[in-house]
DNA sequence: GATCCAATCTTTACACTGTAAAAATCATGG
DNA sequence: CCATGATTTTTACAGTGTAAAGATTGGATC
């Protein structure tokens, strides 16, 4: 009961093996991007053989979609925290997300990576918890703005946030300055979190 | 002469491979996108071995690198030739910039994807061309904005356009719009913020 | 023109990958 | 105690990138 079950190995049957392969398939795409996933080497590091996964995933897109829905619920719990803190506004929402991205780069990627794209397509959860985030800030903008109105700025407020988070990702910014003050400076240009426009 | 050296084969020595394997690799990257680029099979539809890449190429990773850069070049130009024209505004340049990733979502994919990332970082003509793209914004700007918030206002542009074009790409946009319009209604709103509270 | 050379391409080989199929091991309810 | 079902391993195969060595060729030099 009190042994760890992550990283326990020996016996024959692992006991603990999804959320191990998980664990340890986060901690190899934090490593090495999503190009880094590999089956084998997930099963090396979890003490197990390779096919020992398929139990458990019909391929190692499929691990990887798990991962990337693991990205999306956590994405929305940080939004959903910003959002109920001491600034409400969109505006912490969209810092939140920019955070999150930087903290997880290799997840942030894989959720957004195209050959995860194309497995998601079948995958009716993952379009449900990326809409989640999508509608979390949806629902804002509606208590804000016209009717009519609210499609487009959606769209401009996700390209913004999206675009931010992967070029800090990529390192596209100048080092020594802190990132989060940095992506609050960019995402006020936007006119959000300001009482009006000058 | 009048041979077309694109898809000569036959003899061993192929005479024109290096363009070759370029313009197959790219044909290879738009249908299924930067990880269906594979050697052989770029080798396979060039009519010619595996490694014969390698005389032009160090690496697969290299030979996406030369992609990549073909990638800026080519942004580049539409950029400068959307700011030649009648509309000589920023919106004109991010219209173009959001176009060309439509038109070569692969290409853009592999530009701004993680493995030619780290690649690139070696790479001193690609960080070139790259920041070529990104300094046709930024002058424009210079000539607009108060010098201090000019740094802050391309990375903000950038953000929204990168953003954009990757959410198109990913089909995030209603069916039956006209993505043109869409993206142009979409960046203008950058200009003038949000429109106001209701 | 014959000959040599350097550039170009092929063959072969190796280590790695995902995954299908069958066999082994174990935990548990009858 | 045993049979059954869940779990994991072994084995095998087709695919990949690429290193090394050999084959082929076009072009310069005599």
């Amino acid at each position: 009961m009190t042994t760890d079950m992550t990283t326990d190995r020996g016996r024959y049957h692992h006991g603990n093996l999804r959320p191990t392969l998980l664990s340890v398939a986060r901690a190899l795409l934090e490593e090495g991007g999503p190009e880094a996933l590999s089956l084998r080497e997930i099963g090396r590091r979890a003490g197990v053989s390779a096919p020992a996964a398929y139990h458990y995933f019909s391929s190692l897109d499929a691990l990887a979609a798990a991962l990337a829905e693991q990205g999306f619920a956590e994405l929305s719990e940080r939004i959903d925290a910003a959002l109920a803190g001491p600034r409400r506004h969109l505006l912490a929402g969209g810092i939140a997300y920019v955070a999150f991205a930087r903290a997880n780069p290799g997840l942030y990627r894989l959720m957004f990576g195209e050959g995860f794209q194309a497995y998601a397509k079948g995958n009716e959860a993952i379009g449900a918890s990326r809409m989640r985030v999508y509608r979390q800030m949806k629902d804002d903008l509606e208590r804000r703005l016209a009717p009519e109105a609210v499609a487009n700025a959606a769209l401009f407020l996700w390209s913004l946030t999206h675009g931010l988070a992967l070029l800090m990702i990529d390192g596209q910014i100048e080092p020594g300055v802190d990132p989060d003050a940095k992506a609050e400076e960019v995402l006020k240009l936007a006119g959000l979190g300001l009482p009006a426009a000058k």
